[in-house]
RNA sequence: GGUCGCGUAGCUCAGCUGGAUAGAGCAUCUGCCUUCUAAGCAGACGGUCAGAGGUUCGAAUCCUCUCGCGAUCACCA
């Protein structure tokens, strides 16, 4: 800090950066843009600037030059302060909410009621839950909240497709989860309406025609109109399926382990946002067609035309979006931001909602952000769920599991844990490994999901980080001191240093990785740290071999990197065990 | 065709506000379990950072073009 400062009187703009591995020091200064200030050459520069530090920096022990890279070694005693300092703060790098900040509205998840969670989802609900933790750990007040696209005619198909189909069928009698049973006539629709099809072509129908004609697909129409005027026979099994649906999501939401604070449903908010295009029309935001449909345009923005509103007077889904964020700033007053976690496949439909909410002149829509990420494909190619080629979301959490338990049980550490213990255990594991998997790739970037390789459990991984986490914990028990001193001064193994040079980065990544909605970001920081603890924890001689004060430092030590890795996994979702 | 995104080791990914010899894991090969948990550690092998130009002391990173892959261009949601 002190140089910083002088250096920043100075000279305008000076670079520090960490010093790379293969060179002596801790921070690199680069004097290649300082020459030309100063005339001179940069081994010169370097070689004076180094001196100075030196001799006026307590903190600075060393340096080194090399070409136009300044190299300063930091004196053991400035990392052992840091490191004091830091010790006893469980929150190192999460700051305290401040009440005054506006709070931003994280939405994720947005499933239709008409068939299960699957792999997307996951995706999905991972990044949402988890930027919403980063957010909070950055300092901001954050409702997290999930729209459910609870009416429409894919709802209407599966409710049609049980009528016809279903022979009364509930959860309980079939032993299926709500879900799933759902599901299951969403699929069986498809099926006979294909039927239908075809019994059409073969009486001589073309193909084009035939879709358009299919007596079920005009039932299901016609259900949804009944919905619309509010049938009390429609509503009513549309209330129980959909009822049956969201006891199905609560369980495998739970299982994830992520919850909403608040849920919105289109049934709700699908006739909203009409009376803002009224309003946008008198601003002269949005013009009228002859015909009478809204529209606005955006060709000075270097995009094109947008409807907002059909010519018969109806909502589009543009109006609802317009509506519903307006109305969850209604609902939350102190809400200063969103969030939307949607696929990238809506990148466009985002920046126009976001460009129309700015134009209408809400300070809020500065503040928009869509976490746009990328499909998650199988090697057979896209997910559909009409084909059955969709990985389900219950499926994959018991595959993951199942296979965290025939790797513990090879590896046979758990003798001696009850049946319960083990369970949960490799629950954790498993969605452990599922979850680092999936949030340590950069969330705009698409993933290549292969259900046969599964997921690892050795190296860049969730089980490894959680292992580390577990040796450490076992570390403490066996050495359960609960007061401890540290040393007045302690000589710095290299590994020592290292981890609590990690340990400095943490507040960083945190702000990093909530400026950039971006999960990877601590994902791929918990790792680093990690690997640099296993190298330390294997490179140093083992504690009943050291001096007492010295053992004590390295015990703290272990300690303030198991908080921060449990406080990194609280970020990712990711649960810690305390043995495995 | 227009727009947006992606392209880094055999595979999966970091690195991208420009800095030194481009980093991990998996896979392959070598060592290390009388040790605080080997789901680990140490090491070897592996690269025209898609390609070509440009900007500059210096480019995987910034700009332009080309190629490849994907998404999107509805009075659907």
């Amino acid at each position: 800090e002190a140089f910083l400062s002088l250096y920043q009187t100075e000279l305008p703009s000076v670079e520090f950066q960490a010093t790379r591995k293969d060179f002596e020091g801790d921070i690199t200064v680069v004097t290649f843009p300082m020459l030309r200030q100063v005339k001179t050459n940069p081994e010169q520069l370097g070689q004076a600037l180094g001196t100075y530090l030196v001799a006026h920096v307590a903190e600075v022990s060393r340096y080194n030059v090399v070409k136009g890279f300044l190299n300063i070694v930091i004196s053991d005693a400035f990392y052992f302060d840091f490191f004091n300092r830091i010790k006893d703060d469980p929150r190192y790098g999460t700051q305290p909410v401040t009440s005054g900040a506006p709070a931003m509205m994280v939405e994720y998840a947005s499933p239709n009621t008409n068939k299960p969670l699957h792999l997307g989802h996951i995706r999905n609900v991972l990044l949402g839950y988890s930027v919403a933790e980063i957010l909070k750990a950055a300092g901001k007040k954050v409702y997290k909240t999930q729209i459910i696209n609870d009416r429409g005619i894919h709802i209407c198909k599966s409710m049609l497709a049980w009528k016809k189909f279903g022979a009364g069928e509930t959860p309980e009698s079939s032993g299926l989860k709500g879900d799933k049973l759902v599901g299951k006539y969403y699929v069986k629709f498809d099926k006979e309406y294909k039927k239908e099809i075809a019994e059409l072509v073969s009486h001589g129908k073309t193909e084009e025609e035939a879709k358009k004609r299919v007596p079920l697909l005009l039932e299901a129409q016609l259900m949804l109109q009944k919905w619309e005027n509010g049938d009390p026979e429609t509503v009513d099994l549309w209330k129980m399926m959909n009822g049956w649906v969201y006891e199905g999501f609560e369980v495998t939401y739970k299982n994830i382990g992520v919850d909403f604070d608040k849920n919105y449903y289109e049934s709700d908010t699908y006739l909203l946002g009409k009376d803002v295009v009224t309003e946008g029309l008198d601003k002269g935001v949005f013009y009228r067609k002859d015909d009478g449909s809204v529209w606005i345009d955006l060709t000075d923005e270097g995009l094109d035309e947008k409807i907002v509103l059909r010519s018969d007077g109806t909502a589009v889904y543009m109006t609802q979006d317009i509506g519903t964020a307006i109305q969850r700033v209604k609902d939350h007053p102190d809400v200063g931001g969103m969030v939307y976690t949607v696929g990238n496949e809506q990148d466009y439909h985002f920046t126009v909602l976001f460009l129309i909410l700015k134009k209408l002149g809400y300070t809020w829509a500065e503040n928009l952000f869509h976490l746009s990420y990328g499909m998650v494909d199988l090697p057979s190619g896209k997910m559909k769920s009409r084909e059955g080629t969709v990985v389900d979301a219950d499926d994959l959490i018991a595959d993951m599991t199942q296979t965290a338990k025939d790797l513990s049980e090879e590896l046979g550490k758990l003798d001696g844990y009850t049946v319960t213990e083990k369970e949960s255990l490799y629950q954790t594991i498993g969605l452990g490994a599922l979850k680092y998997y999936i949030l340590k790739v950069d969330p705009k970037k698409r993933i290549l999901f292969n259900p046969e390789e599964s997921v690892d459990f050795q190296g860049n991984t969730g089980p490894f980080i959680q292992y580390t986490y577990a040796r450490i914990q076992s570390i403490l028990r066996k050495d359960s001191k609960s007061a401890y001193s540290l040393p007045a001064t302690v000589e710095m193994h290299e590994k020592e240093k290292e981890l609590i040079k990690q340990l400095e980065l943490y507040p960083e990544v945190i702000s990093n990785a909530a400026a950039g909605f971006s999960p990877a970001v601590v994902a791929n920081y918990t790792y680093d740290l990690v690997k640099a603890y296993n190298s330390f924890y294997q490179r140093v001689p083992i504690l009943a071999e050291i001096e007492e004060g010295k053992r004590q430092f390295r015990i703290q030590l272990s300690r303030k990197v198991g908080e921060v890795i449990q406080s990194a996994c609280g970020l990712l979702g990711i649960d810690v065990p305390e043995r495995m």
